[in-house]
DNA sequence: CTGCTACTTGAAGTGCGGTTCAAGTCAAGG
DNA sequence: CCTTGACTTGAACCGCACTTCAAGTAGCAG
């Protein structure tokens, strides 16, 4: 076997993932093994990187189906690079809700007021979270 | 009945939110009607920003459980001002990822590498969010 | 050879956040 | 009175992202 491939076992170390997951990945057409030691499936180190760009996106809010389509498609792909400008702007538009919500939670820390849902300023941040 | 209390209905239009996930919420705790106009349930005006804020904190990324527990909880609880500063520095750091993800998809839109993984400044970009 | 470990498979199970369904009930309108 | 429509209930179902399980297998040590 090729030695550079690299054991499912190592991949779940070394991504943190488990290897039950990657297995899951793999029926979703996320990745695919290139080989196999014995029964086990062997990975190209790429993989691993392959594995943190899913993570990343997955983390994000991208649903496995979604990351499987970004990795299908080609970079000429011009609906590829309007889907990821949009999904731009969707994270952007998290990013500031969230900020919003960090504020709204710093207020709440601090705030006296009984119940803190009273609290005009939170009622206020919320108002804004939400808009 | 007392005609400041609002039907079910009606709340579910004003909030947003369907009528079975409000009857989902009072299972859960998060909501209680204040009385019933025959069947239907009665909701005080309250509960609609009580829901808003609900809303709010589940688009945060708050579980239900974990909103119910602050709902329950005193403006006097320790443990709650604790437990929201931690939320506000989880919320910081979800800011943070998200911003470097939105960096990273921006400049996945114009770049022209094939396959875009192998892009250096996209993996570069990739570890920063997973960092 | 035996025993062990780390994997293999498909199928079923889990937790979350709900929705949908069937059967029933209430209040109002005609 | 009867119909209509918006609600009621518990239970079942849904999609997602996995995990767990049972039964089996490859490779290696002794």
């Amino acid at each position: 076997m090729d030695d550079t491939l690299i054991d499912i076992g190592e991949v779940a170390r070394q991504s943190g993932l488990a290897a039950s997951a990657l297995r899951f990945y793999e029926r979703k057409g996320l990745i695919q093994a290139e080989g196999r030691n014995g029964l086990r499936r062997a990975y190209r180190p790429e993989t691993l990187e392959r594995l943190a760009l899913i993570t990343c996106a997955r983390d994000a809010g991208f649903t496995l189906a979604e990351i499987a389509e970004f990795l299908r498609a080609k970079p000429s792909d011009a609906t590829l690079r309007e889907r990821m400008a949009a999904k731009e702007r969707e994270v952007s538009e998290r990013v500031a809700q969230l900020t919003r919500l960090r504020d709204s939670l710093r207020h709440a820390v601090t705030c006296d007021h009984d119940p803190l849902i009273e609290c005009p300023e939170f009622k206020q941040a919320v108002r804004r979270v939400s808009a």
